[in-house]
RNA sequence: CGGGGUGUAGCGCAGACUGGUAGCGCACCUGCCUUGGGCGCAGGGGGUCGCAGGUUCAAAUCCUGUCACCCCGACCA
């Protein structure tokens, strides 16, 4: 790749719409441009990192025995309504109709499908199990797209969809997978946790992420400092958790709290810790039930916890009106006591004594509640989000250390959520016509490239794992007159025919103009040929990551470029 | 979807309050000069001021509408 040739508009000042470095440097170093919000074209380089992200999937797949096919990614509106989830999937669905009316949508994930053609197609144990890749583009209509490449709507998907005959051949395909992801990003060169995770819209049993830990990641995460357990907040579970105890029970006290509203303020102005304070939270659910959701005054409720317990799809905080209506008090003053509503409670809860609560009366809370004594009827579960320092649910020792992450992959256990809607069955030995157990496998194949500079990069730009890097070789043309430039010219041969990517700056520009952008770029080796070091009949070697160039004689530079490289790519 | 912000040259911005016909830096083109970490000098090209309407003798500037993009929120009473 010849830079004068090249597509690789640089810029010296940071893009006034990008917030996080992945994205800003993206731009910056050419690789990519916005289109449309969540929309982007990629550029040379930037294609580059995509196609060596997508290649190490696509090894790494086929050699886990899976297959890969490309399915459309305009697809029919029937094969939605089958699964129900044309109605439920909601606006991130881009729907459209073609010019009869009939109605499509751009694919968000290809579980319909590819469930539709393997049905089709397979009808027998014997050709079971089956595992169905493919690398496409895919549309999801984002509330709220960001961070460039982070949280695109138009985004590059690795999806995976596996069958088999029984749920024992899918735990196992499961672990293969798993086993698969953990090589895909060694091998990108990221560091990455593999944490459980909620099933969400998709549906199923077990889920597991994938997460580049950085801490621009949207993504909170825990993970056991003693053992292996590790999770996504929303889903961690928790060890057993102590809650202050009071000596001795007093009774029921109501005090005013005139315009104090939030446990922070109630807190301050009765001089209780937080700990000792029950926070009332009104939910709605998707059926039309309200329930009163208790977690101690310093923790967070997980709204996935609760609607999990509940067995519904969705929860959602009740309305001013509503909680008006149903406390007879102003927001604010919500408590358990008295509430004519289904009451749910975090087990923090259960041995709390000595609480403050709101007393469903405008500018009034009650104090010295004991949880056992006055929460009758209360049903109690985990409920709450995982913070660091909770007990780990796994082993008696261990502590969360909690950290942010990127998700770039996910794998999920699906059972029976769309083969037995969609009639995706087979014939078993006997003779017994039996759904087909499914999982399904997402990587985010542009959100990887992104997540790869969040955790490689400095003040001066990028700096690729050469796994990912859109050449391995960056030679600068240091100069411009004719020895110079045949040495380079010579070099850049001779590394492509040992089968080295290279770019070669040959554009007339000064120095410091070329070394700025190299390092903005991040291909992960430098070559600068001069005039200085070929009087010495070398050119001067830079690794990316390192503060000094050193001289490396002409005679050994291919060698050792090529050395360097397979080293980093054998990792 | 709610709240806030911004749209002026390829990029980053000023001009707007107080209306008078558009400017700065970088980039780009030409010449000279220079050439090892975003040189210097001189000259030059490039803008429907997001779009549509309105007010006015006159609108980038004021008013109305609209579109686009960005940020915060849409779970913690």
């Amino acid at each position: 790749m010849r830079y004068r040739n090249s597509l690789i508009p640089t810029l010296k000042q940071e893009p006034s719409d990008a917030e996080v470095v992945s994205h800003k440097l993206m731009v910056r170093a050419g690789m990519i441009r916005q289109v449309a919000r969540g929309i982007y074209d990629f550029l040379p380089l930037g294609l580059r990192v995509v196609r060596k992200v997508e290649q190490i999937v696509r090894e790494e797949m086929d050699r886990s025995g899976a297959q890969e096919i490309l399915m459309p990614a305009i697809c029919p509106a029937e094969l939605w309504q089958e699964s129900g989830r044309w109605d439920k999937y909601g606006k991130e669905l881009l729907r459209m109709k073609d010019r009869y009316e009939r109605d499509f949508c751009f694919g968000p994930t290809h579980e319909e499908v590819v469930t539709d053609l393997v049905r089709r197609d397979v009808r027998s144990y014997r050709e079971l199990p089956i595992n169905l890749y493919q690398v496409q583009s895919k549309f999801r209509d984002e509330m709220r797209p960001r961070f460039g490449l982070m949280r695109g709507r138009e985004f590059i998907m690795k999806d995976a969809y596996s069958f088999h005959a029984d749920s024992d051949d899918c735990n196992r395909e499961y672990e293969v997978m798993a086993k698969t992801y953990r090589r895909i990003f060694e091998r990108c060169g990221l560091s990455t946790r593999m944490v459980e995770s909620d099933t969400g819209a998709i549906g199923g049993r077990r889920a597991h992420e994938f997460q580049v830990l950085a801490d621009s990641g949207e993504d909170a995460i825990v993970s056991c400092n003693a053992c292996e357990y590790a999770a996504n907040v929303e889903k961690a579970e928790i060890g057993a958790t102590r809650s202050p105890v009071a000596a001795t029970a007093s009774p029921l006290k109501k005090v005013r709290t005139p315009g104090k509203r939030t446990i922070e303020e109630v807190s301050a102005f009765l001089s209780e810790p937080p700990e000792r304070f029950i926070k009332t939270l009104l939910y709605l659910t998707n059926r039309g039930e309200t329930v009163a959701a208790l977690v101690r005054g310093d923790h967070e409720i997980s709204e996935i916890k609760l609607r999990t317990m509940l067995g519904v799809e969705w929860v959602a905080m009740a309305d001013p009106e509503t909680v008006e209506k149903l406390t007879g008090a102003a927001v604010g003053f919500a408590g358990p006591i008295g509430l004519k509503a289904r009451v749910v409670a975090d087990e923090a809860v259960q041995h709390l004594r000595s609480a403050v609560v709101g007393a469903n009366e405008t500018d009034h809370h009650l104090t010295d509640v004991d949880a056992q004594r006055d929460l009758a009827g209360v049903t109690y579960a985990d409920l709450r989000l995982a913070r660091a320092g909770d007990p780990c649910p796994r082993c008696s020792s261990g502590n969360f250390d909690a950290n942010r992450g990127i998700e770039v992959g996910n794998i999920f256990y699906l059972g029976t959520k769309y083969s037995a809607p969609m009639k995706c069955t087979f014939l078993d030995a006997a003779g017994q016509e039996t759904p087909m157990e499914m999982g399904c496998y997402g990587i985010g194949i542009t959100r990887t490239a992104a997540a790869a500079i969040e955790q490689n990069h400095d003040n001066n730009g990028i700096i690729w794992p050469t796994a990912l890097a859109p050449a391995h070789v960056h030679i600068v043309q240091v100069g411009t007159d004719e020895n110079v430039r045949n040495a380079a010219d010579t070099l850049y041969n001779d590394l492509l025919a040992a089968g080295i990517e290279v770019l070669l700056d040959d554009r007339e520009e000064r120095p410091g103009i070329k070394f700025k952008d190299a390092d903005l770029i991040g291909i992960p080796y430098r070559v600068n040929v001069g005039a200085k070091a070929l009087e010495r009949n070398a050119v001067e070697f830079k690794p990316r990551r390192e503060a000094k160039a050193d001289d490396l004689p002409i005679a050994n530079a291919v060698e050792t470029l090529v050395t360097a490289v397979r080293r980093d790519l054998a990792k």
